[in-house]
DNA sequence: TAATTTTGTTACTTATACGCCACAATATTA
DNA sequence: TAATATTGTGGCGTATAAGTAACAAAATTA
């Protein structure tokens, strides 16, 4: 997968950029086109993503550069049932998980 | 909806376009795009579709022009599972015409 | 303290998805 | 028959979408 980050209450955007394989600019760039994407602010103004953030992050990235949708397919589809698109999408990604894991059990075994 | 044809063997490509609302060299495009799309043509070479291209089509504008799948998504996309993709998409057609059929008698007897 | 990172804004670049035109051949309509 | 319309291929033009870079100032990290 295009994410491996440490477990923790807030990533910095360069962090974020990085684990998703893009620039930085290009996450700034979704957080004006995507509502959903507004990570908080510390009194700088630097950007402190969370956990919550990464997932709705995940779900853009996997509709947009997995499936094929456009922005704008991307944030209509979105809207139809947020949080139903988003638990069946963290369901799948886990489940996808758990398949490489058994894949490894059973190169093991072989 | 989009189209409004009448039922015959042959369509030519000034009728499908104005069908679907697109101009003929958006036709044209999209026949090279997507592989699916081979129209039969006659000896003059002029494009000969068939019903079955025009589900094609529809299936096409769809998920382009409704869905906001990028070209390439679309065609991965249909590429998935394409006959079931297919008459996936001609029941829910089907089922919006009966849907507004039976909209408009609930309207005469309001 | 020095090096690195981040900020917002703006402008620039590239890619996508067409639209339009030319010219020739054929078909349709007046 | 003459005028008009439709179709073909092919190439060039273009609007919008999507992403990148440049900048100087501020902040963070080593």
């Amino acid at each position: 997968m295009y994410i491996d980050l440490p477990e923790k209450r807030y990533y910095k955007i360069g962090e974020v950029a990085k684990a998703f394989g893009l620039n930085t600019s290009h996450i700034r760039f979704w957080e004006k086109e995507f509502d959903v994407l507004k990570p908080k602010k510390n009194k700088k103004g630097n950007r402190l993503f969370t956990p919550e953030d990464l997932k709705n992050l995940k779900l853009i990235y996997h509709l947009v550069k997995e499936k094929g949708f456009t922005l704008e397919g991307a944030k209509s589809k979105m809207k139809e049932n947020p949080q139903i698109m988003k638990s069946n999408h963290e369901i799948i990604t886990r489940l996808e998980a758990i398949k490489e894991e058994l894949i490894k059990i059973k190169g093991q075994i072989d």
